[in-house]
DNA sequence: CTGAAAGCGCTAACAA
DNA sequence: TTGTTAGCGCTTTCAG
């Protein structure tokens, strides 16, 4: 900036008018300085700006795993939102571990981003109290914050798999089982919850061996299936807790003899295409994203000052998987 | 930091020593500026040490759309390398808009990342020539850069779909259509340059009303599929340029009486589900983006300083929709 | 309308 | 081992 000054024969501060589109330059002196910036492919420093100015434009997102097809809709929603107010985005991949969810929400601390929404991996965020106190905007998503009063945006966890565990047994199932992830997890023990409600509810004494609870990835989860479907009192339909436990119990069923009925909890894609059709109890990842996104900027604007928790409803979709009748 | 100094009684570098964890520090004076910085809930501005240092151990991505599944474990690669070397990623969605790709990339050279991952939406990046001179590091993917020497990392878009057809050839197909992305898109380009490859290799004249290129979305190609299937000369098989449309090409020929045969390019989740399951010409979306990345810091590490093109093999999955014989 | 000077929070270089 | 000084590139303030 300062060899742009020197080569259009100004000050510093006309400089920074023009770069900044700031009214008072004339246009005569506006054209010189242009001409400079061009000749010396001048970039205005952020970083420099930032210093100075103490917002960023930027925010940051923690999530478990950019991979999964639940959290790119998400992410992207996040990223629209904050493009419509100038900000970008910078995103970590917790991998479902606390202390990775900590040292990336220290590190965006650390490069001042003006917020952060967070998918907890953790359960105790108290390590963000200083943060939170210093003004760094915080939104939760998909799981409430541990030890701290902040914005929290969730599905509705319990409802929805009480729903479609209530729809397997509308359609007559009585063992039913249910595949989850690890029970530190919020939303896998609130779906877990919403089982036992609509179990209790319909009077079905519930089985220890109908339920597991554990990480997602498909030996375990493929473990589980075969044992309910092959133990004692064997069940006669499967709900699952997200979709990775969904996908891998889809193709365990797709082995099995008998007519399994299948509820999960996550739309897929292509799921009106399997023979049956998946039933599912599907959320809106993007409306997630995107009503966190909009609170951060609430709050950074200054309004939305008090901390509250936004449930958004989930939606049962019929395919056919959910509709199978109990094998005999 | 000058108050963490005040408050334990040391001089400014002290405080800078211990923050960085460098050596020349008595134990006990460590132990009193950690204390004044716990009191203060201190935490170092990266910003101001940017600023400083020159590096900002960040990088950027920009890809057209993180919803979608093949960009989501790419992006998912790219960051684990960058975590490898202590850098962030700030991501950002071109949504295939040439403008807002230039925007994004000029907005992270702004803030002095230290390398860009960029996914082309246009086809001329000499813009982008100023910031190469100044030193950021820059890796293409999926597509090459437009009028500028740069690194480029790409699937075999031109010998995958070359395959993928030929496949089709082999079980009996002469009459195949086309259905890919926007034309300037060079993989799309490629890929119809495969088609006719395979085609012309076998000695099938094509006809234009075989080849359907343009957006995505899926009225556009649902609309492309009905009139392949059903004008003078319908095709007996489709091969498809991408996973969004192969997506939409599936859900036509559920609807079609006929066994119509199709290959995909990108692999999909629970393909191999699906009644015929799908064959496909598989790429490696985290194999690209680690491939980049890796090429990236190698850049920065003063390595590499050569541009190359890197071009990762595809990989043809037969499992049963490429393999269907034409219908009479 | 324009510019000089001060300072954002940090680190490099040097001095004590 | 510790502290002092200068300055990274920009914006703010205030004077011309």
């Amino acid at each position: 900036m300062k060899d742009v000054a020197a080569r259009a024969g100004v000050g510093l501060k006309t400089v920074s008018r023009v770069v900044n589109g700031e009214p008072g330059v004339t246009p005569e002196t506006e054209r010189r300085v242009q001409e400079a910036i061009d000749a010396l492919g001048f970039r205005r420093n952020d970083s420099a700006r930032v210093l100075r100015k103490g917002r960023t434009a930027s925010i940051g997102l923690v999530l478990e795993d950019l991979a999964d097809p639940f959290y790119g809709p998400l992410s992207r929603a996040v990223e629209e939102v904050a493009r419509a107010h100038g900000a970008l985005l910078i995103n970590g991949s917790s991998a479902e571990d606390p202390e990775r969810e900590q040292e990336l929400v220290l590190a965006l601390c650390a490069r001042r981003v003006d917020g952060l929404v967070v998918i907890p991996a953790g359960d105790d965020h108290r390590y963000l109290e200083p943060e939170l106190k210093a003004g760094v905007a915080t939104v939760f998503v998909d799981r409430p914050a541990g030890h701290v009063d902040a914005d929290v945006v969730l599905s509705d966890s319990f409802g929805g798999a009480r729903d479609g565990v209530a729809h397997l047994i509308a359609h007559g199932h009585r063992r039913i089982g249910f595949i989850g992830d690890m029970p530190r997890i919020h939303t896998a023990a609130e779906r877990l919850r919403g089982y036992r409600a609509a179990m209790e509810d319909a009077g079905i004494p519930v089985r220890e061996s109908w339920m597991s609870l554990g990480v997602t990835d498909p030996e375990r989860v493929r473990r589980a299936a075969e044992e309910m479907l092959t133990g004692p009192d064997p069940v006669t339909a499967i709900f699952t807790g997200n979709n990775r436990v969904t996908v891998t119990v889809i193709r365990v069923l797709a082995e099995h003899p008998h007519g399994v009925a299948l509820v999960g909890f996550d739309d897929i894609e292509l799921a009106e295409l399997l023979r049956p059709g998946l039933t599912v109890v599907a959320q809106d990842a993007a409306a997630l994203g995107r009503t966190a996104a909009e609170r951060l900027f609430g709050q950074l604007d200054g309004d939305l000052l008090v901390p509250e928790r936004i449930e958004l409803p989930t939606r049962l979709i019929a395919r056919g998987s959910g509709e199978l009748p109990p094998a005999p």
